[in-house]
DNA sequence: GATCATGTTTTGGTATGATCAAACGCGCCA
DNA sequence: TGGCGCGTTTGATCATACCAAAACATGATC
């Protein structure tokens, strides 16, 4: 009621409108990212709506993670990127990978995934790309004898590969994998013997990618992840 | 105030507490799916909060998507699924691909991961598989002098491929591409010659497969959506 | 002058009650 | 039996108030 921007919606509720406004100003960067939000009570004098519909919108905001809202501070613009995007699904992914199979699903499509990156580096990967990998790589060796170092350098690995096709999306997914795996890897008890044969397998991958053999570069790859599979399966039970 | 449960969090507003004990509660099948949501007046006197809190937290139900909530109606349990965890992301998604080169991004992984598709296809689909797909193929060919007919059979058959390696994670992401990148493609100048070309594509992949030849597989199906690709830019301009 | 303790203001979180309009249920009438 | 109308329920919104924590200003202390 008597309100002005009217667009598509016969009727949209109040505080969807309201949504709508702040998710356009947070674009066009009127509302710039970093910046927190103008006062509530601001808000409603402004806009001329009562505060449950200022805070209901506010709160669309923080779920669909354009703002980030902590508990009792000013809600901070948070420009969408491609982590975002997955953060938002944390939830309902959080719930999906307690029914069967749901970690098994989740990491076969990152076998899937990595298989085709690595293929990808063997064919394609720069020089750059390459001098990455043997960095990444030497971390992990020399982090051997430090489980939680190896732990790092192992991700920061993987990381590498998510890197090479220039596509921002891409490492996007890789934080998602490690995030929502994390609670099952992290865990694991690591030892020197394992760490010592996981580096193997990236050494394997790595010089199948210098040899520019997409085929033994996909076969280290998959037996690499599905052995890390077979551990975490062998401590954790079916899962 | 006044709350009993607290088990982590030193403080947890209201509504989050109330979030995550329906949260709970659909998880464990109390509420279950399909069923609506007690009026909210109710849930206030149940657990002796304001109707604001309960609003709030109904809100966050339906932002993660774990009920539907039109407008005026009661909301609706929906358990979450593959498929909501995708459309929670839409939004954000949405926006993404404005940027630039957002939507080539999201389509160059679409092609890495049929290419990794194809190739599982070519090694491991089981004659049930083969038939799916030869079925879908055979009813993308009836439908080339119906583009819209053919646009909905292209899909499917791109969908077979997503379920050959029997993980239901791939057709929810399956269905979160085409959900996404439609607005491009729905809208494109379909022609008869073009429907052609698509579909001489599908059957090479389709030979392919049934030649267990997984090198051929993954270069038709990069060639095919290559392809797609540059018939999409010649049309709307680089974006 | 810089740092820290302290008090004041601002502001988010919650509660309460009222109003309105749309959905819902129920009984009436054909 | 099958619509139709009316009262009831209930979601959406508003206005107001209160509390507590954060933000801010202020002054004391070294």
């Amino acid at each position: 009621m008597t309100d002005s921007s009217e667009t598509c919606q016969p009727i949209g509720r109040a505080a969807d409108d309201l949504f709508l406004t702040f998710e356009e100003m947070i674009n066009s960067g009127s509302l710039a990212d970093g910046q927190a939000l103008p006062p509530e009570r601001e808000i409603v004098e402004t806009y001329g709506v009562s505060r449950t519909v200022v805070r209901e919108a506010v709160l669309a905001l923080a779920n669909k993670g354009l703002v980030e809202a902590r508990p009792r501070y000013r809600p901070i613009v948070r420009k969408p990127s491609y982590d975002t995007a997955f953060e938002t699904v944390e939830n309902v992914v959080g719930r999906l990978i307690k029914q069967r199979d749901g970690v098994k699903n989740l990491f076969d499509t990152r076998i899937m995934i990595e298989a085709g990156l690595v293929r990808q580096a063997a064919l394609e990967a720069t020089k750059v790309d390459i001098a990455a990998l043997r960095a990444a790589l030497d971390r992990n060796g020399e982090a051997i004898n430090d489980s939680e170092q190896f732990y790092q350098t192992d991700m920061a690995f993987h990381a590498v590969l998510y890197e090479v096709p220039r596509n921002p999306v891409l490492p996007a997914i890789h934080k998602a994998y490690t995030s929502w795996l994390a609670p099952h890897w992290s865990q694991m008890p690591r030892q020197f013997a394992r760490n010592q044969g996981n580096h193997a397998a990236h050494t394997a991958i790595f010089e199948a990618i210098l040899a520019r053999d997409p085929d033994t570069a996909e076969a280290s790859l998959r037996s690499h992840l599905s052995d890390a599979w077979s551990q975490v399966e062998a401590e954790f039970g079916n899962i």
